[in-house]
DNA sequence: CGCGTCGTTGACACGGCTCAAGCTTAGTGG
DNA sequence: CCACTAAGCTTGAGCCGTGTCAACGACGCG
């Protein structure tokens, strides 16, 4: 039988104080100024939940252009070349949307396949909320599309990943990232967080191939930086890997300033 | 002197039947259906332009978080490593819009140069185009939103070119999508474009080493599939370039199906 | 127990980088 | 009109980071 509480939930977003849609709540209120109003909405996305075995395609079939909400699990957006070479193009951690609220057609440009089991919600009802101007939604609406923007700025880090760092620096900088995400949606702790990646799929995000991933994960090791074993990261010494990695440290550069009326933010991001 | 007219822009988009912006309105209509009101809005942005010159910052100052269109010349958006490697992002060509329309805050997370002598336009009126939800203005906030998905899925290709891809293939995956993006703003033909990059740039894009690119550029004429001289790039086999790039060839996946009553389109992208 | 998936290790090959020098072109000033 | 310069391009030699191949070990599941 097929469990679909992953071993990568910790309790945390199951039974958070937020209910199902923990992480997504969690994330949103450090961005912006919710209403009860909003949270009851988000709260309600929870009702539509759907499961997701490891390894299978997110959205398919008729539902394939609607946007859907990651409650649990971790899942990857990737491409594949013909030849079979694949590489992720961004993790998908609870919070995260699948498919893109502003889908306004069929964007099939990349899939997006659960790494592990996983539950997803129906999120039409952001994507609406984002695209009517309702001035009673303001904050949620500014909230998503900060988080929009959060992505890409992901992706540019994930370009200068693959374009100018090192193995090492790579590998470090993406702890580093999910470490820092996971915690926004309240999945991880200063120095810890569960990472239910194989080297086979961090070689594929990291553009390296798996045995190098293998030997940088031990030099890192062995430098005192961090631990990896049986899915959970450790942090050992934060400081030195985000000068190893070139890790910019969430200044104000990254973090939208919130006009006055809704500044209301966490340190997350 | 300077003169502001870079050689990379040639007559088109000056005098094309669009006048100033006409790249983004060429772009912008095979998107969606504009309607002679949007048209209007549009040639009234190039009332507000501005001039910069190669090598300096486009966004600066007080109006570093105002969006603004490229009316003309080439821009770049980069990251600098701490120790001065550089990553080019993106690159922005006439149409394409600098900074964020949906800039919510000082999001500096890159930065956009001037590659060459570069003519913008303030594009604020977009901005708010696209965040209210004003139904008159559907086709061309729609048209605006399509726009930043490609951007998107520009990045996704760079993602993999960086990752996954050769030093050739690269080179040649990266020279398509140019092509196909000039072409879309009304400056390439079928088989050239003006392309006014240094090797060093180009570098910088593909995560190369200068040399490496000269070499790799000259493997691919020798090879037979273009050639690039002067700032000017003439293809030579398309087909040979797309095999060899693993080049998506345009499939419905890219291009978003437009609603019936919207539906227009040519077939740029 | 046997099989499959994932992780680990060693030996070796190669793509791409660095360094260093020379070349070409366009612009500048005498 | 021509030297001089600076920026960009080209080429060669050698090195090193990372990939490939192949084998083996560890763990979990049926």
């Amino acid at each position: 039988m097929l469990t679909f509480l992953s071993p990568a939930m910790p309790s945390v977003a199951r039974s958070g104080k937020f209910g199902e849609c923990g992480a997504l709540i969690s994330r949103l209120s450090a961005l912006s100024k919710l209403s009860a109003d909003d949270i009851h909405l988000l709260k309600g996305l929870g009702r539509f939940t759907k499961q997701h075995s490891a390894r299978t395609e997110i959205l398919t079939g008729e539902e394939r252009f609607k946007p859907r909400i990651l409650v649990s699990g971790w899942a990857s957006q990737q491409r594949l070349l013909s030849d079979g070479r694949r590489q992720i193009v961004n993790f998908l951690l609870p919070g995260d949307i699948v498919g893109s609220l502003e889908q306004l057609g069929p964007v099939l440009d990349c899939e997006s396949v659960a790494l592990t089991n996983v539950v997803t919600a129906d999120a039409s009802t952001l994507a609406t909320t984002v695209e009517k101007g309702d001035f009673r939604r303001a904050g949620l609406a500014r909230a998503l599309r900060l988080m929009g923007q959060q992505e890409t700025a992901l992706m540019r880090d994930q370009i200068v990943r693959l374009g100018r760092q090192t193995a090492y620096e790579r590998l470090v900088h993406l702890m580093l990232e999910l470490h820092c995400r996971l915690q926004a949606a309240g999945l991880a702790t200063e120095y810890d967080f569960a990472m239910p990646l194989t080297q086979d799929i961090l070689a594929d995000a990291l553009g390296l191939s798996i045995v190098h991933v293998n030997r940088t994960l031990q030099q890192a090791r062995r430098d005192g930086l961090l631990e990896i074993r049986s899915g959970q990261v450790k942090i050992i010494d934060l400081k030195l890997m985000q000068t190893v990695a070139d890790w910019v440290s969430v200044p104000s550069s990254r973090i939208p300033a919130l006009p006055v009326e809704l500044r209301n933010i966490g340190k997350a991001w």
